[in-house]
DNA sequence: TTGAAAGCGCTAACAT
DNA sequence: ATGTTAGCGCTTTCAA
């Protein structure tokens, strides 16, 4: 390996002088020096060992991304534009974990990056609490939380940065109900995190501005075990399916994301039902992946880019200072694209009970 | 921060007994004093720098991952794969990269590798050359290529870990051989890679074998510009509305992978075409999304975690002797998962002048 | 059984 | 304009 001590000999200056035009400070020498140094670190291929400039420094330009599963298309996607606007912006590189949404790997993951070093992450967890956020702010980490709002009352210390999930899902359920849809339900996964409960809130104030609320339901898939890649989008089939054998399902239905709205389809399909005659399902998030199915899903898109973006830009204010680090993002240029997965619903077979008021226009 | 000096004053003992229990050596001294140390480091939570390890050292627990891009779901896939196993395995952390084919990004990403002192790094490239692996061997560096074989002729210093492509390949084809399909196609992009090369010669075997050469034909979709996530999809939806529109298209498709096949369904479905009663597609990867489509996707599945696994474990080897490392593993076990989007080729609208031998079964 | 001390590669005072 | 040097946190001889 090559260090400043090589380069310094190599080019007949002391090691100061090799770190001054390292650090930038080529200013202070003579022409002739300088050209001398660049020389003898171009000939050498010196790269300065970031594990000594840390130990001097205290800075290691890493930044920690902690998410619940890199085989999610969505948190890859996420991962993506995290990465690449820390490393052009501030020329960072990524260290990124997979917790599987497991509270000790999540802990392990932040006592590595501590011992790493690393001062700056994003955390996209699905877990209930976030106090052992606060505890890694505590000891000097600059953090991020992804996907929920800052938990109200409690003073916290991390800074957050979310799409409106409200928002989100009241766009999608508002959507079904202009298509003329009585009957919504909204599909989920076991265990309520913030940012579904937000959806939840959502879906219901949409249903009760149209006098929906005592139809719309809330669908519980069941729990996410085990490797959370494609599981969701299996609960979604498994979810489909059940649904395709109920004679009182919803006609309207908005998943939770993208990833279960294909699952759903999937499973409603393998029930028999048709996507949209029979169901009409609006997925969240806006994954590429939702322009490629059949029917093409309609979506409620959310500004992936952008949040990726703020998120690094605020990990990154070297400050530290609270006020401007725990600050909270909400981003509400949330977007529906239409494509084919909804449509009128299917004229009820035969009178049902349930039927509310304002039988849909024909 | 606390350093291994608190820890020492804490337990009134000299820094080398900390660092003594820090590496395992317990037994070296009394019991007492091993007891109080580990109090110490508890109570303090104490967690060494890993930096200062690695100056001393010159090891670090991080791997290096390259991959085109993350936010494609088969690398996010392979990425997950590779993470989990460095670290129940070896207690490695990632470090990960995505360099949408650029080689200048690429090659940055590997000088970063080495200023952080990564000393083990595994290569999803799509750039034809690999000379810059050689150069990276050369600096220390024990790295695994993922998708291409050696080679061959120039002895490599980097490992080989790969599935068998023309194996995969000749599958795929062979099904659609086998349902009576004698027009076939394999759907791919612009650039050649070695992974490419093999799939389109297992393509053109099982083409041969059955005596369809003259009809077998490889459709290059166009250039993989700019950001290399959905884009493959989109060629593939722009190879399926040409198709569509193609009075002599082939009645078999082999896509190059599973994102492409799900984009060639898409275009063929947008140009009015059905699949698999007009065309039937087979795709390569196995990717869990290919079950979610609809028609479910026909698809050959390559054995991503034993090779993830086993590139791991191969770059892990300490020795780093080039025999044990430059080895090269082509991973067979494949199989072609039947879905439903093969069916038998469509009977001939009117004669054809190319219609072959064999007029397939009714 | 325990401690003292050198040194890994670098930065940044502080000389000169 | 350039050089000397202390020291970042740790591991590891070598001594005691």
């Amino acid at each position: 390996m090559t260090t400043i001590q090589d380069v310094a000999r190599h080019a007949a200056v002391s090691v100061s002088t090799v770190s001054n035009v390292l650090n930038g400070r080529g200013d202070r020498m003579r022409p002739a020096t300088l050209a001398r140094v660049e020389a003898a670190i171009a000939t050498l291929q010196f790269r300065p060992s970031k594990s000594a400039q840390q130990l001097k420094t205290g800075q290691t330009p890493l930044l920690g991304l902690l998410v619940p599963s890199m085989a999610n298309p969505m948190y890859g996607y996420i991962a993506r534009e995290v990465e690449t606007f820390a490393q052009e912006r501030f020329g960072y590189r990524l260290l990124i974990g997979s917790t599987y949404r497991d509270a000790a790997k999540e802990a392990a993951f932040f006592e590595d990056l501590r011992a790493h070093g690393v001062r700056h992450v994003i955390v996209i967890s699905s877990l209930a609490e976030e106090r052992h956020l606060d505890s890694a702010v505590a000891r000097g980490m600059n953090v991020m939380s992804y996907d929920r709002r800052a938990a109200p009352g409690r003073p916290s210390a991390v800074g957050h940065v979310t799409p409106d999930n409200f928002e989100a899902a009241r766009l999608a359920t508002g959507h079904l109900i202009a298509k003329g849809h009585t009957r919504l339900a909204f599909a989920t996964v076991a265990g309520m995190t913030m940012s579904r409960s937000d959806k939840i809130e959502g879906f219901f104030a949409a249903a009760d501005a149209a006098g929906l609320r005592a139809s719309a339901k809330v669908l519980d898939g069941g729990p996410l075990n085990e490797y959370g890649d494609s599981v969701i989008a299996e609960v979604g089939r498994a979810t489909g399916l059940q649904l395709a054998n109920d004679s009182r399902r919803a006609t309207g239905i908005v998943a939770l994301n993208d990833l279960m709205a294909l699952g759903l389809m999937a499973g409603l399909r393998e029930g028999g039902r048709h996507v949209p005659q029979d169901v009409s399902v609006v997925g969240i998030d806006g994954l590429f992946l939702a322009a490629l199915s059949d029917p093409m899903l309609t979506t409620v898109q959310l500004p992936i880019r952008d949040m990726a973006r703020a998120m690094v830009e605020q990990v990154m204010q070297a400050g530290a200072g609270a006020e401007a680090l725990a600050r909270e993002r909400v981003f509400s240029e949330v977007r529906l694209i239409e494509r084919e997965s909804v449509g009128p619903p299917p004229r009820p077979a035969r009178s049902s009970p349930m039927t509310k008021a304002r039988t849909a226009k024909k």
